[in-house]
DNA sequence: AATTATTTTTAGATTTGTCTAAAATATATT
DNA sequence: AATATATTTTAGACAAATCTAAAAATAATT
């Protein structure tokens, strides 16, 4: 495990993010995913596969192999704990916490990350409900589901947000939902798919489908 | 004010450190002070000239100007804040926070700075004693002298230490001496410029001349 | 199957920060 | 004052990370 360059750790914690989905992530998509251009990304492809990182080969496609994944986790682990000092000791919202810690994840000491987990008291889950990989790469596993299709009627908590936008938690942010917070679904609209919820002291209010498909739950 | 790259960032700083003692900087000894080659120094300082931030004439030594000095400052201040942090929140070490806090300076963030500087209480001085400029970049000033020509038999508190190598850091663990702590000088040996000082619920020992020298200390 | 469109890679250029070796300037010594 | 030494700058090269424009490979459409 060399050394890597804030570059190269952007790209490997993309690809990482991209191939949960995809299984082989592709080029373009690693373009637009890092706002740069395809050119670009094939040039870093062929040096993080020389670092015998990834597993490429031309024109078809790349994953990152266990190595990769490796390096990928630290990196998600130090964003994810940044993320959490930033919004629970230092109070910022959990739409601005995204930008500071893209810097943060790469300062380079590891007895600092290993303090910084201790001082925050070995956090699980980010600010935006994202699990916290430990210091060797296992990642908490929440079953958790999504509020669309989540049962009438039943206590929920709220466990993460797919849809992390400035825009979306805008929105989040205006129902008062949290992670962490609790509702129950009141019923469902067919015409839009539309649902009525309340959260725990709360009047009840109207959430939208896009809204719901974004938010995850979880419940005993 | 623009921005400024990490590589700038550091110069900027060093030249600062330096213009303190020696009035009018020479290539040479920010070369070393940079751990890099003249001819690299001579680039950058064309560069920062460029960008009005730096009073150069070839050949005649330089100088941060106003702009310069402001930017330096405000980089000085993210590095004292997170030693601070390190030391007092994670319990880092006073020998180990800043080569940790030499990467952290520069995350670009204004508002995290002006929050950890809440979230700290505002701290004066860094783990070294040295003083934290605040936001407008006005430094705390303490008036504090060399323990070698401190007065004797008169409780004195280590505000600062110079020399802030690991070897020097090391010798003072030793004699238990952090800042903050409380000593008497009990007598001077004219033999070798050694002394005689007993801190604080400790028996009295002898330290060299060299590191009386680095050690700073006030009294009311 | 041939053609068209899309995706990916290559070739060559640019910027930033660094280096070595040589040239220019300033300083010190005889 | 002339010469030697030290310091600083320039010239030219290099690695990293990016870009544009063109070429090559793959996929989709007639
Ligand atoms: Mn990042
Ligand atoms: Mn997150
Ligand atoms: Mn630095
Ligand atoms: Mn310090």
């Amino acid at each position: 495990m060399t050394n890597f360059s804030v570059s190269e750790e952007n790209y490997i914690k993309s690809i990482y993010h991209l191939q949960q989905d995809t299984h082989t992530v592709n080029t373009n998509s690693l373009a637009v995913e890092m706002n740069t251009k395809p050119a670009s990304v094939t040039d870093m492809l062929k040096k993080l596969k020389q670092k015998k990182i990834l597993q490429y080969e031309k024109y078809k496609g790349f994953r990152l192999n266990e190595n990769g994944k490796k390096i990928a986790l630290t990196v998600v682990r130090k964003h994810r704990l940044w993320e959490f000092f930033l919004a629970n000791n230092l109070g910022f919202e959990w739409d601005k916490v995204h930008a500071i810690a893209e810097e943060l994840e790469h300062i380079s000491s590891q007895e600092l990350i290993q303090k910084l987990d201790n001082y925050l008291g070995n956090p699980s889950f980010d600010p935006h409900g994202d699990p916290i990989p430990d210091k060797h790469g296992n990642i908490p596993h929440l079953k958790q589901r999504c509020l669309a299709i989540a049962p009438i009627n039943k206590t929920l908590i709220v466990s993460s947000v797919t849809n992390q936008t400035a825009e979306m938690l805008d929105m989040l942010k205006h129902y008062k939902i949290k992670i962490g917070s609790s509702l129950k679904i009141i019923r469902h609209f067919t015409f839009d798919g539309s649902m009525e919820i309340r959260l725990l002291k709360n009047a009840a209010c109207v959430i939208s489908d896009p809204v719901a498909k974004n938010v995850f739950v979880h419940y005993d």
